[in-house]
DNA sequence: TGATCTTGCAGAAACGTACCGTCTGAATGC
DNA sequence: GCATTCAGACGGTACGTTTCTGCAAGATCA
């Protein structure tokens, strides 16, 4: 009560001892807060001198505009949202690690080239956090059916964009996703092509959509060519299972002679298993993992990965998602199909030499 | 004059048809703007009968708090910079990936965990960016001297904790760093009680803390036991250039028979660079190398790592940060020694078998 | 019964900016 | 000399909260 009457009655000064704000550059360059607003925005018509004055005066006093004031009036914070899925309170798994620090680089850079800041929210953060912050607009990781933040998110008129082909019918603005089952296809016939008789997978048991096609081109292509599928599936985001499934599968009756691993730790756990039951890479097995990972460029042998590019996919989510925000974009959902990228080493090179390759024609002369 | 008239005249129902306010809550519940205020916010002197209705019509008309206006009042956005260095134009580098993934995931994780989101800002961001955004602090990672961005930050009255002792007397509340120097004494102890008789060093040309710490660590320990230092350095930032130093230092004439590498990459690449010089590793080769990934448990052999522990550092920093904003810690600066983490993998173990270790003796009974 | 406390709620003042609409004086056109 | 135009600047309002203060009406007490 008296604290309330102290506080007014001590202060007859200034309003603020801290910061100075768009009134108090008004004051000292002699003109009116339009004027300052206006100079400092590169708005309204000003001469020239005005507009450097008010600028030289706001330098001196430090005046910062308040962001919180300037986002209540127009109606944009320059803030979006990156939403990872979470797995037991942790914001994204250990699997996605190369995959998601990738990706989220290549966002902040996108967005920060267009003015725009990254605010990393996991779906399943607090309620309140996720009111707590004003977002122009989102982008959601791999969302799944009937994700109840995007639809929130959506209710508001949140612009939503997916990185990943959203499940379901969420009505995100637009997504943008490799194309995973022509992915796959394409790394099974280049096992096939280097002499692999069965291929079998390393997936997971989840059912995000990336697990869930991949393992059905998989199957398809098995139906195709007349194979018997031979895979074996474990919890992706238990940093472990990985190793033990690597084992499982080869350690089967009927045994791969090449192994696609959806997973980054894949390729080692499967060399490192190929290796305690005598296999050598690529003479008994072939290998082949989905991995963003350098390391596999260095491994003994070097093993063949296929990036998904999260690089790219960062920046055209992002990219997309600011069109949206700044109504520049398509009214209807727009759908963006990135390449993927298969690095061939010496893990899925061709072994058998039966069809003779002739060794003067190396790779293209010069 | 006639606008404001026309305006109110010409408006005479609700004042937007997008999103419900606190008025719009309050006309419905038939209460007052104070009263809804406090009940959703669990403040005032409420029956919880009035509470509770509230709450209800709140609901009822899918009401969110605008965080804009929240923040503007209340001077609190409920958001922590994270900045991290850049290297042209890119935020963090290579070199730093699963550090800092690690990190950002831990500390994305505490924040959250204390009602905050994290906002990842570059630090050579453009600075209409930076003032764009209302942060109520920042963690700076590894700060150069005199840094720009913590000063101004902290000229303006924001919370700035380190991740890294920062150089200088850069004025921040509070840093969080490991003991570097102990730890590179730490493995150069162990790699010469492992046998190591000329240990060398792949370290990097940039002057950052880290970097500065751990050489130096590494040259008094050289003198100490009168050792001529091997070493090599190169900018760590290039993901290429390690390859190649790691090569050069192997290649010289005074090969050292053990190495410790202060980056990431640098254990499979020394790993490859000794392959081509048919080192075997441990026996021709100890080595080391600090990083906070995976992969060296399944490399061939599996490679002695040092862990900063970047988890427990992302954690402290954003704790100690959170302290600062809501003025619950000490106030003067706090600094904060994380430990390091040695795993110890065969690439480092005894292998000169002259000192013969009881086997019976294994590590602790049970 | 009158004095004092407590409870339950409302009014209204900020918070700091952006922008719409308006005003002024000088230059121009006839 | 008067009407017209326009550059240059400004007043005032709204954005949607939180919170300080005030005020009735009932409860408690001497």
């Amino acid at each position: 009560m008296t604290a309330a009457g102290n506080h007014q009655a001590s202060r007859p000064i200034g309003r603020r001892l801290e910061r100075a704000g768009i009134r108090d550059v008004a004051a000292a360059a002699g003109v009116s807060i339009t004027t300052v607003s206006d100079a400092l925005n590169g708005k309204g018509r000003l001469p020239d001198a005005t507009r450097r004055h008010v600028r030289e005066v706001a330098e001196r006093l430090g005046y910062r505009p308040s962001a919180a004031a300037r986002t209540l009036r127009t109606g944009r914070s320059g803030l979006i949202g990156l939403t990872v899925t979470t797995y037991g309170e942790e914001p994204f798994t250990f699997t996605e690690f190369a995959y998601f620090a990738e990706m989220a680089r290549a966002a902040t850079s996108a967005a920060l080239a267009r003015g725009y800041a990254l605010v990393i929210l996991p779906a399943s953060s607090r309620h309140d956090v996720w009111s707590n912050v004003a977002l122009d607009g989102t982008v959601v990781i791999d969302p799944s059916d009937h994700d109840p933040v995007v639809m929130e998110l959506v209710r508001q008129g949140v612009p939503v964009v997916s990185d990943g082909r959203p499940a379901g019918s969420l009505p995100v603005h637009a997504w943008v996703d490799n194309d995973h089952e022509e992915a796959v296809l394409g790394i099974l016939d280049h096992l096939a092509a280097a002499g692999a008789r069965r291929i079998g997978l390393l997936t997971g048991t989840s059912t995000d959509t990336y697990t869930r096609l991949s393992t059905t081109a998989y199957l398809q292509w098995c139906e195709r060519v007349g194979q018997e599928p031979v895979y074996e599936s474990y919890p992706a985001h238990d940093p472990c299972a990985s190793a033990v499934a690597a084992d499982r599968l080869l350690a089967r009756p009927d045994r791969p002679d090449a192994v696609y691993g959806l997973f980054d730790p894949n390729g080692t756990d499967l060399l490192a298993a190929a290796r305690r039951y005598g296999l050598r890479v690529p003479d008994d097995l072939l290998l082949v993992c989905c991995s963003e990972s350098s390391v596999y460029a260095s491994t003994e042998p070097p093993i063949t990965t296929l990036s998904l590019k999260p690089g790219k996919i960062g920046t055209a989510v992002v990219q997309l998602l600011i069109d949206a925000i700044e109504g520049v974009g398509a009214t209807h959902p727009v759908q963006q199909i990135m390449q993927t990228d298969l690095i061939v080493r010496t893990s899925s090179q061709r072994r058998t030499h039966r069809t003779t390759v002739s060794p003067p024609r190396s790779p293209a002369g010069g």
